[in-house]
DNA sequence: ACAACGGATGAAAGCGTATTCATACTAAGG
DNA sequence: CCTTAGTATGAATACGCTTTCATCCGTTGT
């Protein structure tokens, strides 16, 4: 028991305490924090004083309660993907300037998006980011007709009513298709991750197009997983089958990097060999001993779009503008595609 | 103007209008959901089936404010780090069965932090995770003095009163450096990433010190951050200065990723040439292109430990259990490491 | 000099929930 | 049959904040 500044959890300090230390109504004290211009400059002097001394800093609940708006932006993410944890960090810094908050909902496991989705609407958020590929849409539309903004990131389905931001993926893949073309491949092996996954599927889209216009014959494989253990397990599979394309396209990175060490393993040479392309542009694919020709999303990009237009839905409830946006990934041009002309 | 089904921002469901189309108080509703038991059956289940009907869902807000306990934790992190978001993940998921949620703070931009823990205490959250190395332990402290249950992640300061969890980071080294020294290795270069984290100068120690007792020389290259760049770099300086150790101790893989990239650029073979260690355990550390030797953090379990060292203090207001949480890494002998006897 | 106006301020209402308190009622015990 | 204990319930209150409303000023314009 040393003195009153000890550990006091219950009953903190509220704009009623500051009110009294500044001998003004609690309405003031409100006013000096949202508009000192509406309070003559010596209350706000005191009650800024008082404020300081007592230590007292705005309730964000009873705030929240009060405006019907919280500044919170929930946000769904599989937090095992490396390509997801980029995003989120991206997401996190720009919706710093905005000054709102990200509460993070874990979405992993697909039994529990349900407990997810309807837990989402007691925050009472103010918007929701979804940024995972695995969600059913029913999910989402049950957000949506509550009346509640909702981003899909990385994601083309314009289901309804939310918007969304991603890179065009189809015209990605076909750049990268175009590249391999254009270097004289003649087989291609595309290596999906999910079938379920929108994200695959435009990008499959995109290279058996750009394939086929050129004559150049593309089949999928099967991953299963968006992962490093999936890209290996692919390479396996080609190796069983013992016919090797002369190019692997990767529906991501991290399946490019298993599919690229599978391939080592096995003593084959990359690109002198077989090419590898990946795509999103993980950091890892600048590393030395991948230096993978990939597509680059302009993740720093995509993040602000998102969460620029995500705050203009709910700042300007009318606002329909824009369903969705896409932005076009960039085409890093690196060493795992060799020129077999 | 379909129908009234349409979006409605503003004004949603709330207990009051359930218990209006139940015919019972607000007060029942409430209890229906909370105390199921101290309501009668056949109020409980009218209570229920307006509740769906209508679409209600309780307003964690409100409960929050009449609670005086919000169930979120919050947590400080640096999310464009490779380490920290696997930590992020883990605790997302452990704190799942807790039933708490997580309200994410960026802390990458160090002038940033002060801004962060001025605007943790208007959340009113339950608890905080700081898992970030480099934040002041004065910042920290000001939470903790605010009555805050706070829990350092990752960091052994055992600053006042806040709980901490990490592996025993000089105990990691020691046993990756007697490795070495039984490898035969006879001059080691460490690679700290910065010097004001105490994992750092904990890291450090454990190899000096293990070091000197076999008698081999350690010296200390300072990369200045924990990226693949900065081991990039650190290879680079290490090149400028024309002498190479016999193995190289970098103080987390991500650095060691760099290092040996740099290394083999330059025509060094790892581990023939030169071996190298790194620290933490990263996914990549398991690819077949690095396969490197290093401590793995035992993530899963540091999570959970780390969720239920908090919430127990959150749930005990007394709880002063439990100061400071070791546990020991694992040593994950790869292919970085030759034997030189 | 007086009406009209505008700015500063306090009182009070409301946001959605949990909970205390008082009350009506049921069941049990004598 | 009356008392007592116990239970189910609604009314009311508190949580901390913002904002409307009403009041009281001092100013300006005529």
């Amino acid at each position: 028991m040393k003195d009153d500044e000890a550990i006091h959890r219950h009953r903190s300090v509220t704009s009623l305490d500051v009110a009294r230390a500044a001998r003004v109504s609690q309405a003031t004290v409100s006013r000096a924090f949202n508009s000192p211009s509406r309070v003559t400059p010596d209350k706000r002097e005191r009650v800024y004083e008082s404020a300081s001394e007592l230590g007292y800093v705005p309730n964000a609940i009873g705030r929240s309660l009060s405006l019907q708006s919280s500044r919170i932006i929930a946000v769904v993410v599989p937090a095992a993907s490396e390509y997801y944890q980029h995003a989120l960090g991206a997401l996190a810094r720009h919706v710093i300037p905005k000054d709102y908050q990200l509460l993070l909902f874990e979405s992993f496991e697909a039994e529990h998006l349900e407990v997810v989705f309807t837990s989402i609407p007691r925050y009472h958020v103010d918007g929701v980011i979804v940024a995972s590929s695995l969600v059913p849409v029913v999910e989402v539309q049950s957000l949506v007709t509550r009346g509640l903004p909702v981003l899909m990131f990385n994601q083309e389905v314009d289901s309804g009513n939310a918007a969304s931001v991603s890179i065009d993926n189809e015209a990605g893949m076909r750049q990268l298709a175009g590249h391999l073309v254009e270097t004289g491949h003649r087989s291609v092996c595309f290596v999906g991750g999910m079938r379920a996954a929108g994200t695959d599927r435009a990008r499959y889209r995109g290279a058996c197009e750009r394939l086929a216009e050129a004559g150049v014959a593309c089949r999928y494989l099967l991953a299963g997983a968006y992962t490093y253990e999936a890209g290996l397990a692919a390479a396996e599979r080609m190796a069983e089958r013992g016919e090797w394309p002369e190019a692997v396209m990767a529906a991501s990175d991290a399946l490019a990097f298993g599919v690229m060490d599978g391939l080592r393993e096995r003593g084959l040479a990359v690109p002198d060999d077989i090419s590898v392309t990946g795509f999103d542009g993980l950091p890892q694919a600048a590393w030395n001993s991948y230096r993978l020709t990939t597509i680059e999303q302009p993740m720093d990009d995509l993040a602000r779009l998102g969460v620029e237009t995500l705050v203009d839905r709910i700042e300007n409830s009318h606002s329909t503008a824009a369903g969705h946006r896409r932005l076009t990934g960039r085409l890093a041009m690196r060493d795992t595609v060799a020129d077999r002309r």
